[in-house]
DNA sequence: CCGAAAGAGCACTAAAGTAGTGCCGATTAA
DNA sequence: TTAATCGGCACTACTTTAGTGCTCTTTCGG
């Protein structure tokens, strides 16, 4: 019912907290990392979870890493210039809020009996356009700025 | 990842259908009812998963039934007052987002560990308050309307 | 009264998705 | 060399979802 998973949220959470640790860095220490060991030391969520949320965000280019003792991630932009969006399309695809979204009008997709005559194919589509761009207004620098006006959440349409 | 369930576009297919019928209807009929059955005659759909669907709906105050053989289902208000988040709430729950969503902070609920340092709790409320405002500001008439601008879908926000 | 059509309720199975864990390999600083 | 760390594969258990079966109740029409 219309739920992230456990993975995204860990994700959210361990990237929420990078946001802040570099906001706080002193210039010059931009290539700092943390450990999937050191969040998940503050934040009592599964550890091998959480590493599983580190480690797609890393292949989906949202993170950087760094192997080896001391290693760990980083934020591989500005927390400003990482959508909300790219976070969860990266740790669980796209929302597709119906089965048949995402697919052409073929039938070589195996998809929906019901498209030759269905009502709603094409509204919902335009619904989750709506709800995309929700999720594409909010920055990660949003979501960590918690001393924020609540309303300055989605940068464009507030 | 955000997706409706198979009971719920069931509905709405239903309910988008039900509403061209009521719009398409002469003055004075009403409380012409359609029975599942006809229903799932016109659409390619599982009869008894629609059967639960309008079941649901019903229970739920968005359709009126009628028993007994020539019974069936009405909307049982004018299309544009049902809003396509009453029939979502209705079908599968209000949208969570996140499985913290709606618990307090009392830790009764059995609910979340990270909630007293979690720092995405509050955003993500917050996105949750937007998603939900979207699909109150969707009416099953604009749902039902195929000919309107695609714009035209949300009602409020544009 | 009787039978058929229709909704209402309950329970069940099977498939899919999600949460979480185990294990081991590769890399790198000390 | 060792230990910390990321990286990849596979596996189990649990929950949700999709779909079906059966029976009861209501109501129209004969």
């Amino acid at each position: 019912m219309l739920r992230l998973t456990k993975r995204t949220e860990y994700g959210l959470i361990a990237l929420v907290h990078m946001a802040e640790l570099a906001e706080a860095r002193p210039a010059g220490a931009e290539d700092e990392v943390i450990s999937a060991r050191a969040i998940g030391d503050i934040f009592p969520v599964p550890k091998r979870m959480l590493a599983e949320a580190l480690k797609h965000l890393q292949q989906g280019g949202i993170l950087e890493s760094t192997r080896g003792v001391r290693g760990g991630y980083r934020l591989s932009r500005p927390a400003d210039q990482i959508s909300l969006g790219e976070i969860v399309s990266t740790l669980e695809g796209p929302p597709t809020l119906t089965s048949c979204a995402g697919m052409g009008a073929a039938s070589s997709d195996g998809g929906c009996d019901v498209e030759p005559v269905c009502p709603i194919r094409s509204p919902l589509a335009r619904l989750r356009t709506g709800i995309w761009t929700l999720f594409e207004g909010v920055t990660l620098q949003a979501l960590a700025d918690r001393s924020a006006d609540p309303a300055s959440l989605f940068s464009a349409t507030g």
